[in-house]
DNA sequence: TCTGGGGTCCTAGGACCC
DNA sequence: TCTGGGGTCCTAGGACCC
C-alpha cells in the first residue's frame, strides 16, 4: 500500500479572507498588520506582485505601493473560514490535523488504494475535489496550495513548488501520470531546494551545517548518518532522514482540547526603560491569558516571562509553580517575581514583553483553591460577564503599586494603550 | 519610520533514586 | 569512608514553525 498524505494550504490567508468579505478590497494589494509601526503579517496576492511580503515593514509597504490597503487581523473571522475547511476535509478522511490556522495535513492513504490505480493520481483527483468546494463551500475569494506525496514532509515542500493554487504531486521513482498536475519526483526536488526549504532547518541550524561543509540538500543527503549523529546527536538522525527526504511522521489526528500553553506578547509602541511603563501592559496580558485560561476551562502550572530588548534580544525565563494558576493575579505576580529576580542590565531598552502559561490541564474542583479569595472570585466572574457582553477587554483589573512589591488591584479600561498613558501617572 | 503574535518540540544538565 | 552506573524526572532555554 502507497501512503498518501496531502499538505493543504491558504495561499495568502489573512488577507484574502480579508478581501473575501470586502468586495471593495479584491483584486487590489492590501496588507494585513497589527499597527501602522509594524510589519506586514499577511500581503494578498496582488500585494506580493509589489514585492510586499509577510515581515515587510509597513513603511516599507508603503513605499512600495503607496495606495495599499491596510486593515488589522480579525482572528475570529480566520478561524471561521478554517473551520469550514476543515470540514470539507473530514469528508475524505478522519485522519486530519490541522497544522496551524491556515495548514492541513490529511492521510488519505486508505480512500486512494482501492480502485487499483496509481494512488498519487487518486490524491491529486481529492486535491482538485478540495480545491473545487473551497471555492464554492468556505469562500469564492479563497485559494489553496496543495501537495501530494508519500510522506508528510515531502507533502509539506510539495504544496510550497506552486503558488498560488497549485497543485503538485511529488513521486519518489519514475515520473506517474496525474492528469494535469505538475509532477516532481524526489531527484528534481536536490536540484532545486535549498537547506532551509527542508522544514525543520532554520536559519540556525543552516549555519552549523554550513560550518561543517554542507551547503546544499544534496551534500545533506551524502554526508555520513553516523558523523551527524556524532555532531547533533538525535537532531543528527533527524537531519539525515531529511536529507533522504523521509519522514516517519503521520498526521496526528487534532484533538482541539489538547492546548499545551497558551500567552500572549506586545510589542510596546516605543522603547522603554524602566519597569513602571510596562508593568501595567504585563498586568493587562495576564489577564489576557487568565481569562482565555478560564473560558477553555483550563488551569496550568508552568509560567514562562519574556521580554526583548531594543536588538531583539530575548531574554526568557520558565518556571514550574508549586500549584496551578487560573486568576490573571497570580500569573502577574508570579510573572513580576521572575522578572524582578532576573536582574536584568541597567541600561537597557525594552520593546515587547510577553507571558505565557503551560503545564495546562483541564479545570477540576480541586484546583480552584486557588481562588482562595471568595471577593476576588466574584470580582474575575463579575468582570468576566461584562467583558462578554461588551466586548474583551471592555474593563479589566489595573495594578496600583504601593509601598514594597505590593500591588492592589483597581478596575480600569481595558485597552493596552490606556495602560501605558495610565502607567506614566504611577 | 526599520520585525507580530501566536505556538510546539527538543535537549542539556542537575537532582534524585536504586 | 569512598565509590559505580543506570535511569527518570524536572527545569530552563533554544530553535523552529506559521
Amino acid at each position: 500500500m502507497t501512503d498518501v498524505i496531502l499538505h493543504i494550504d491558504m495561499n495568502s490567508y489573512f488577507a484574502s479572507v480579508e478581501q473575501q468579505d470586502n468586495l471593495a478590497w479584491r483584486g487590489k494589494p492590501l496588507g494585513v498588520c497589527e499597527h501602522l509601526g509594524g510589519i506586514i503579517i499577511a500581503a494578498s496576492v496582488e500585494a506580493k506582485q509589489w514585492g510586499i511580503k509577510t515581515g515587510t515593514p509597513v513603511w516599507e509597504a508603503k513605499k512600495l505601493y503607496p495606495k495599499i490597503i491596510l486593515t488589522k487581523t480579525h482572528p475570529d473571522r480566520y478561524r471561521l473560514y478554517t473551520g469550514r475547511l476543515m470540514k470539507i476535509l473530514r469528508d475524505y478522511t478522519g485522519l486530519v490535523e490541522q497544522y496551524s490556522i491556515d495548514e492541513a495535513f490529511i492521510d488519505a492513504t486508505r480512500v486512494c488504494n482501492v480502485k487499483g490505480v496509481n494512488p498519487l493520481e487518486e490524491g491529486a483527483a481529492i486535491g482538485r475535489l478540495i480545491k473545487a468546494r473551497m471555492k464554492t463551500e468556505v469562500g469564492d475569494w479563497l485559494r489553496c496550495s496543495i501537495g501530494v506525496a508519500e510522506n508528510k514532509l515531502l507533502a509539506k515542500i510539495a504544496s510550497d513548488l506552486q503558488k498560488p493554487d497549485g497543485l503538485t504531486v511529488v513521486c519518489k521513482g519514475a515520473p506517474c501520470a496525474t492528469q494535469g498536475a505538475p509532477l516532481i519526483t524526489v531527484g528534481d526536488l536536490y536540484n532545486r531546494l535549498s537547506l532551509t526549504d527542508i522544514p525543520g532547518i532554520g536559519y540556525r541550524q543552516e549555519k552549523r551545517l554550513k560550518e561543517m561543509g554542507i551547503k546544499t540538500l544534496k551534500d545533506l543527503r551524502d554526508y555520513p548518518r553516523s558523523k551527524l549523529i556524532a555532531r547533533f546527536g538525535l537532531m543528527g538522525h533527524h537531519l539525515y532522514e531529511m536529507g533522504q527526504l523521509r519522514s516517519s511522521w503521520k498526521p496526528t489526528v487534532d484533538q482541539e482540547d489538547n492546548i499545551k500553553s497558551l500567552g500572549h506578547m506586545y510589542t510596546l509602541p516605543k522603547e522603554y526603560r524602566e519597569a513602571k511603563f510596562f508593568v501595567p501592559v504585563l498586568y493587562k496580558l495576564s489577564e489576557m491569558v487568565a481569562r482565555r485560561m478560564r473560558v477553555q476551562q483550563l488551569v496550568g502550572n508552568i509560567l514562562h516571562f519574556h521580554i526583548h530588548d531594543s536588538n531583539h534580544e530575548c531574554y526568557g525565563k520558565s518556571k514550574k509553580l508549586g500549584y496551578y494558576l487560573r486568576d490573571g493575579r497570580e500569573v502577574f505576580y508570579e510573572a513580576v517575581k521572575i522578572f524582578e529576580a532576573a536582574n536584568l542590565p541597567a541600561g537597557r531598552q525594552f520593546k515587547l514583553i510577553g507571558v505565557t502559561v503551560a503545564g495546562l490541564m483541564e479545570e477540576t474542583g480541586q484546583q480552584s483553591l486557588f481562588e482562595r479569595d471568595e471577593k476576588s472570585k466574584r470580582v474575575i466572574n463579575a468582570l468576566d460577564k461584562i467583558n462578554e457582553k461588551y466586548g474583551d477587554s471592555t474593563v479589566c483589573r489595573v495594578p496600583v503599586k504601593q509601598a514594597g512589591n505590593v500591588f492592589r488591584d483597581s478596575i480600569g479600561f481595558g485597552r493596552i494603550k490606556e495602560h501605558i498613558k495610565l502607567a506614566s501617572f504611577l
